[in-house]
DNA sequence: CTGTTAGCGCGTTCAC
DNA sequence: GTGAACGCGCTAACAG
């Protein structure tokens, strides 16, 4: 008689032909709780019981209610993560990462977007926690500490690109600063003395970390560093475009530049191509990021790697031991690596 | 009393302290119908009680439980999203205009990936099942239309990018015919007459398409086909390397390539660059897919460009209206579009 | 090893 | 307009 009367509010107009544990136990010929028990695995069931219930679950094609089983257990096994755009080749190996883990821990990730804009980044975490994740991944998200302390509320959040003031978040830098050295060394080294930098909008910290490095290494080397070898490029390729030809219409000799996103240095190459320029030959060009298609660039560029696929892993092993209540590991990242490619050649002898 | 006893079982070490709506209730001096009523505006709630409400809200900076209401209404107001990669240039049209529809009715996205692994595919989209989502789109699923009546079970699903025979299932499709035709009619309007072509997988749909345009497109114009000029890309960069290398070493001539995607058409180029031939000078060349960064290629490439945004709109729309129990919109996508740029140019009198 | 029972947080019916 | 009581599907404590 429990059956009658149930269902009395059904969603709309959609059959709603799921199929519930108190069936399969029916079926079965056992209790509901020795199904969720065979299922949780946490105790052990009587071979026959066993069989009994696989036959049912097999026939009915049961497949848990994992909303009810959240709001049981008060754990979803899922992690938000909140990524820039959910399509962006940059994010591409780090969400790889951080799927990897996450599955191996029986975890599940679920990708929302904050299309580097504050106020949707908000509302998305917002979302997120009020869908009751676990845990949250931020990459290279851009809201206040305020905001993040009142509204993770006691989820355990990990932020990937960016540092926090805030003790209550792990959070997983980049060394903007050190990559950003390693480019214009490299350059150096080569023979360049008169090295221009397409910089990324300024407002970001990473933007600011890559140009102190560009800055920096020139004096460390006795180079001289000129304002007017700077253009701002945005970190988009139509940003690099312009900014190139900024660089090549104030005059000034330069023999190389660094870009501080691949993005970027992808546009410059297109604006030295239209003007008939020869990379390397004419100039040389590393970049940032080492996106996939970096490989196959006309040429392929010099770039700087982050390991952001293993930086994915670390933040989805911190979030996992954040949620179990361990101390999170210290993260040991690999480091940054320079990829040569044939987009940077030694300054010619006349030169 | 009733308080005393709760949350016995608490998960792990984790202080869950989230506030609940029979807290906001209480504070407020009020019933937790009432509060209820309040949020979901269904019923007129008085005036002073909703101030209390609001107050009370506030203070407690309360945020409703969304699994619990999933769990009471049935519903989830979530629609799952499999895409091959979460981050996937190709796919990131598509997935913006899903976005957008989703959010102008108050649903919500979640995003898993397939990598492009059918026995992949199959297991996120039971979870997607699982997890109770109100509906489902598929992105260039591979799964068997079978297993797909199994898992679906009353989900609505709309697919995009294949067509499907089942009739429970909405299916977007993209006219690879029809732009394949386009793409070679261009160069052939150009005036190359021996085109090659690097071809996707064959065991994708799509590629076959693809494949069928291309051919038919040299026979309509009464060009011979030859099978020569044909090589496997297999839709990626370095399978476009080699393709590429493939046909140039069997000497037969030709003065222009149709790339079956960009991805493969970049790989092509490098090739090319790799030695020495110019394009659009020594060889014409054509992709499909128009991915963001071809504007960008050196030259900026010449590609078919699929509506991907407004396709991931329908596809938004269709399932809502799927879920809300109304016939999906018939389909009024936006027809493909062959983006001119500097990688075609028309055949030198002489040759 | 197993059934019974209570409760997760919320929406909703049913009486007032 | 409003509160009491019940149920969504599942897990977990309690007693066998």
């Amino acid at each position: 008689m429990s059956r009658q009367g149930k269902r009395y509010h059904q969603a709309m107009s959609i059959e709603n032909n799921s199929i519930t544990l108190e069936e399969v136990a029916r079926l079965a010929g056992v209790s509901t709780s020795t199904v969720s028990r065979y299922l949780s695995g946490t105790h052990v069931v009587s071979e026959e019981k066993v069989a009994a219930i696989e036959g049912s679950i097999k026939r009915l094609n049961y497949r848990p209610n994992l909303v009810a089983r959240g709001l049981a257990t008060g754990r979803t096994m899922t992690v938000g993560v909140l990524t820039q755009e959910v399509s962006n080749s940059f994010f591409n190996e780090a969400v790889r990462g951080v799927e990897d883990v996450l599955a191996s821990h029986n975890y599940e990730a679920i990708f929302v977007s904050g299309h580097w804009n504050k106020v949707e980044e908000e509302r998305r975490l917002m979302s997120l926690v009020g869908r009751r994740v676990d845990g949250v991944i931020l990459l290279l998200a851009d809201l206040d500490d305020t905001l993040m302390d009142r509204h993770a509320q006691g989820v355990p959040m990990v932020f990937l690109g960016r540092q926090s003031a805030s003790t209550r978040v792990h959070s997983l830098g980049f060394d903007h600063y050190t990559g950003a050295c390693e480019a214009v060394r490299h350059l150096i080294e080569l023979g360049h003395r008169k090295i221009a930098f397409i910089a990324g909008a300024q407002d970001r910290l990473d933007a600011v970390e890559r140009w102190r490095g560009y800055h920096d290494t020139l004096v460390a080397a006795g180079l001289p560093f000129d304002e007017r070898l700077v253009a701002n490029g945005g970190y988009v390729e139509t940003g690099g475009v312009t900014a190139m030809n900024t660089l090549l219409d104030r005059g000034l000799p330069f023999t190389a530049v660094f870009a501080a996103n691949d993005d970027s240095a992808y546009g410059a190459m297109l604006a030295m191509y239209r003007r008939g320029m020869s990379v390397p030959d004419d100039m040389s060009i590393v970049g940032y990021d080492d996106l996939p298609h970096s490989s196959f660039s006309l040429p392929p560029l010099t770039s700087v790697r982050q390991p952001l696929r293993d930086l994915g892993r670390e933040a989805a092993s911190a979030v996992v031991a954040l949620i179990e209540g361990h101390k999170p590991p210290r993260a040991t990242v690999a480091k940054l690596e320079l990829i040569v490619r044939e987009s940077t050649k030694a300054v010619p002898l006349g030169g």
